[in-house]
DNA sequence: GTCTATAGGCAGATAGAC
DNA sequence: GTCTATCTGCCTATAGAC
């Protein structure tokens, strides 16, 4: 859930700013609720200007999914990268998803994946790989994670994974739809009091 | 989760013609996806016909919410009457969802949550009464169920209610996302598991 | 790469006849 | 209550000068 740096470039230059307004306008309004005119405007360049570097609208939702998926792994490396502990791993994974929501947006592909009947094809399948991106780091991590005994769950990982996904991405939606963000906060608690290893006592989310 | 017939009227005459079809493009395309051209089209009138019955896109809205709480609240209401068992109720809520994603839609409230930041104000309170009334009677049935026996849980019947609805809004917003509708059955599985009382064996989802 | 100007279409909404 | 006709404004996209 971006919105920081990334290892990957694509964030410089205007084609990167044209980005970056585009994905916070994605999170906030939806693919079908953002025009040409407001990204221009918070850019600070002319309509015309934008197709130079997006020919399309379509074009331009296409680079978007594909740099968020591409941050979004950077991410989710350096959190492998710099905790060790599964249980801690898993805080921060659902840390990513309540900044977004304090940030007062939404997972941008949890946004596109409601607007998904009316987007560009070529869309489609790129939001689908984000899932499916997602979900894999998330099983490997609670897979691994099992083994070593600091996290905790039944049934299959992938399947535990499937349901974390959904639980952060449908609590991310019902929050914003209730106008209550604590809401969140209770399903996080929820969903990592069920993965928690029995003796470890970390404190929940940080943020 | 409607698309059946309830007590209340408002299903009738041309009001609940244009009702009934704009529900089912914001169940499939969102709000901010579909026209006043869309409706007349699908409902055989013009246009300028539908502002008599609604005459602003915010008015339809509002009627729409409004109508959907309460045609939703008389399913829970006739689950309640034709269940007695704690479980098989949460197993005949979970399946109102799967019916609507099998029908290709998601959930009215759901999508209007995504669409929130862009709504007319009159909408947004009441998809918010949407969310809490839906979970006041989940929190009723699972403390029921809790103290019968019936049903099993750990902390709170509101924050437990609160967890089921954001998974299984979470469960078809990824299942639609991702092109997988077996995903949102999975999810199901998972959370119905948790909820399961220790001597009982029925069998899952019926749909 | 950015600009001005504009095309062509569709949006929500209104006026007024029947 | 439904129609035809029309308004105004915004949408995506293009042409062509600088």
């Amino acid at each position: 859930m971006p919105t920081k740096k990334s290892t990957t470039p694509d964030r410089a230059g205007t084609a990167g700013r044209i980005l970056d307004v585009a994905e916070r306008l994605v999170q906030v309004r939806g693919f079908n609720a953002f025009s040409y005119a407001d990204v221009a405007k918070a850019v600070g360049i002319q309509k015309a200007s934008l197709h130079h570097h997006f020919a399309t609208k379509a074009d331009l939702g296409v680079a978007l999914v594909t740099r968020y998926r591409h941050s979004f792994l950077d991410t989710l490396r350096s959190i492998e990268a710099t905790s060790s502990h599964g249980f801690e791993r898993l805080e921060r994974y659902a840390d990513l998803y309540g900044k977004v929501l304090r940030a007062g947006r939404m997972c941008m592909c949890g946004m596109l994946a409601s607007d998904a009947a009316t987007l560009p094809k070529p869309m489609r399948g790129s939001i689908a790989e984000f899932f499916a991106e997602n979900e894999e780091w998330l099983s490997r991590i609670l897979a691994e994670g099992k083994k070593r005994g600091d996290i905790t769950f039944d049934g299959s990982a992938a399947s535990m994974a499937a349901f974390i996904v959904s639980s952060l991405e449908g609590g991310m939606l019902v929050s914003r739809g209730s106008g209550d963000l604590d809401h969140f906060d209770d399903v996080v608690d929820r969903l990592l009091e069920r993965v928690r290893p029995a003796k470890t006592k970390t404190k929940r989310r940080s943020g």
